[in-house]
DNA sequence: ACGCGTTAGTTCGGGGGCTGTACAAAGCAG
DNA sequence: CTGCTTTGTACAGCCCCCGAACTAACGCGT
């Protein structure tokens, strides 16, 4: 069979996707969109009734048309609930999102032990419980669960690499399902992806849509990692090492003696140690990237040099990426980023220097979720998953 | 409705990608392969073998099993023909393939006039007519024709800038149409991508099958191009300028002085002006390309100087695009890209002396199909949108 | 107030298309 | 030759969409 029920379901998920993106409408305003008969939406609707997923409202629809009016049905955004856990280097953070990815809860556990696997994954399912306890939330209403990763993760569970925790070869997958242990029946389901990666969805959710476009999200602490998005999908590369732009050697020398694999990288150049070095070199004051930025602000000359240096070797990292990719927006996450809002504009003209051939230069911005980019992203990953008719029989449907 | 007979363009759909991907087979097979009950396998063939897309075999399955064999079915390869375009920017360059995307004929039509629009474009029609007839092919079987522009070209046919024929705003998909005039009943399908583009794709072409990785295609000439695959799919980025690595910059100076905008780009490091300015610099005697690879291979010590050169900044290049892409394939084509095939070996060790964090290097090769590279790959595209079910309602189904 | 046109939602018959069972045909093994 | 296995077809059953018909609800003009 090609599977038991794949038009309604097709119909069904299209149905959901369109009150998800552009909001409640009565039946009749589903069959126009969707092109099916007004038959067909009533059933669509019943069925999805039925399964609690969307809810018929006695509000009639508002426009201002002829005829009689239609009731209007909506998602039933209680019905289902969608969580995103940030594994970061000295933290826990978690997020719960509704059926409309609506963010409705977080929650941040700090690390008082260090931060083995099983000590940080044995915080998850508590904190998870108390994040949804404390919004009377119901974990029945969990049907998935994603988890960001800072490092190289594949999308299965298997941390092969996490640096700044010193994880490896981890397979955190067989953790948390054990550590939920929900029956085979109801099983919860499970995402993994790179903080990067799942930052950069983040800022690709858009209006309850998907973001058609391209995007790159520069996520900037001690390193620099790059998410990059297209079509509303993550890149990932041959192996899901994509966005190592921090390994990339932008000052490299055109003499031919030179070894340019001893060449700074870029995230030499601009990492959190980069920062504070050129602090050093001129007599700045500050051990911390946010005492540069207070300094900048307050006017401090030497921190304004630091920034107008860091902001020149930025602004190459940004321009090569955008001649590469063309992204319509990147965006600037990470605590290391705050440098960039002493003067977002000098970061602007900067790279759009070496971006004159281009009928339009990407937006750069400051990323707009802040710490809670990464585990609302890995959230929002799991509601697009669980959204779509994905995989049936190979055939990939995410209308 | 969700289209007339969704259902059932889906899984013929289904049927005629398992044929063309993993070859003929008995209709008890394909109910396997598909995961159908072997009456609508025979359904679907029987259907299909009406549209004159699909054959009945005498040939009985030769495998070795136990009971009654099965008739083997098997695409009818020229019932449909897929024809590429190239404009290249002296000549036209054409390709016919046959429904298994086979490369059945090809034609090259130097330019005698200036390249104008109006000159070259009505060299189209004349050239694919004869081709066709040179190999006793029907005009009837081409349902569909990709053409590839060495500039920015939007998809639906709209030549922005193509800066080698000096061409701009030309509405070619309206000439074109104009060319053919085909009744509106059974249109020409009409598609148009970049060269470097259509490059990649005709190197992601794998064995009938799709290529799920992620592939780059650095089509070197005067300039430098670049295409990206990624899931079988161009990545585009916004607006469709993506692959302008020729613009990058990765000969910057980290002093603060220094006013990187002026750094050469990329293309002026390894374009084929620099080649030569190299040779002059060098003393060696060589006014092309090719003459320079010629003087390499005969030991000439001043062109493997060059070389040498040469390998260094194209690593550099290569390197920054794999940390950013993490491609399996970076592929070389375009007549500048000769140069490569010096010393390939050379260009990959300098490229993975930047990659030793990575657990895999992608490989760097020479281009397989040289000169109809672009042609190839844009008539392989049109080949796979019509193999697809390809955007039924807003689904997008490619199966 | 009252019809009338228009739109909403439901009901029901029709048909397309997949499933599952049944059956004849065609090979292989003993 | 007999039994076993697999192939391809036929037919009944069911799911699900469509289209037509019908009732309900609202605005507007008279």
């Amino acid at each position: 069979m090609a599977a038991p029920r794949l038009l309604r379901t097709i119909n069904e998920t299209r149905v959901l996707n369109l009150l998800l993106e552009r909001g409640p409408r009565s039946r009749a305003d589903i069959a126009r969109d969707l092109q099916v008969t007004r038959s067909t939406a009533s059933a669509l609707v019943a069925s999805l009734v039925e399964r609690g997923l969307v809810l018929e409202t006695e509000e009639t629809s508002t426009a201002e048309r002829i005829g009689r009016p239609g009731f209007v049905v909506k998602l039933n955004r209680a019905s289902r609930t969608y969580v995103g856990v940030d594994i970061a280097v000295s933290e826990l953070r978690i997020v719960a999102l509704d059926m409309q990815a609506d963010l409705i809860a977080s929650l941040t556990i700090p690390y008082t032990d260090p931060a083995t696997p099983d000590y940080v994954v044995g915080l998850i399912r508590p904190g998870v419980e108390q994040l949804l306890a404390d919004h009377g939330l119901d974990m029945d209403a969990v049907e998935a669960l994603g988890v960001a990763i800072p490092g190289l993760v594949e999308t299965d569970g298997l941390i092969v690499f996490a640096p700044n925790l010193n994880w490896r070869s981890i397979d955190i997958k067989a953790m948390i399902e054990q550590a939920f242990d929900r029956p085979s029946e109801r099983p919860l389901h499970l995402h993994f992806d790179n903080d990067a990666n799942a930052c950069a969805l983040s800022e690709g959710y858009d209006q309850h849509g998907r973001n058609a476009g391209t995007l790159a999200y520069f996520l900037m602490e001690i390193g620099v990692g790059l998410g990059i998005l297209h079509e509303g999908q993550v890149f990932r590369g041959f192996e899901g090492v994509a966005g190592e732009i921090g390994h990339g050697r932008f000052f490299c020398s055109l003499g031919d003696e030179q070894d340019n694999a001893a060449t700074p990288t870029f995230e030499e150049t601009v990492g959190r140690e980069a920062v504070l070095r050129l602090c050093r070199k001129g007599g700045v004051e500050a051990s911390s990237v946010s005492e540069v930025v207070a300094l900048a602000e307050a006017g401090d000359e030497g921190a304004r040099g630091v920034f107008d240096v860091w902001a020149r070797r930025l602004a190459i990292g940004v321009a090569n990426l955008a001649v590469i990719l063309n992204p319509s927006e990147i965006v600037l996450g990470g605590k290391t980023a705050a440098m960039f809002s002493i003067d977002p504009k000098r970061v602007h003209d900067e790279a759009n220097r070496h971006l004159r051939f281009m009928f339009k230069t990407p937006t750069i911005r400051a990323s707009s979720r802040g710490v809670l980019a990464a585990s609302f992203g890995v959230a929002y990953a799991v509601h697009r998953q669980r959204f779509g008719v994905a995989d049936v029989h190979g055939l990939s449907l995410t209308a």
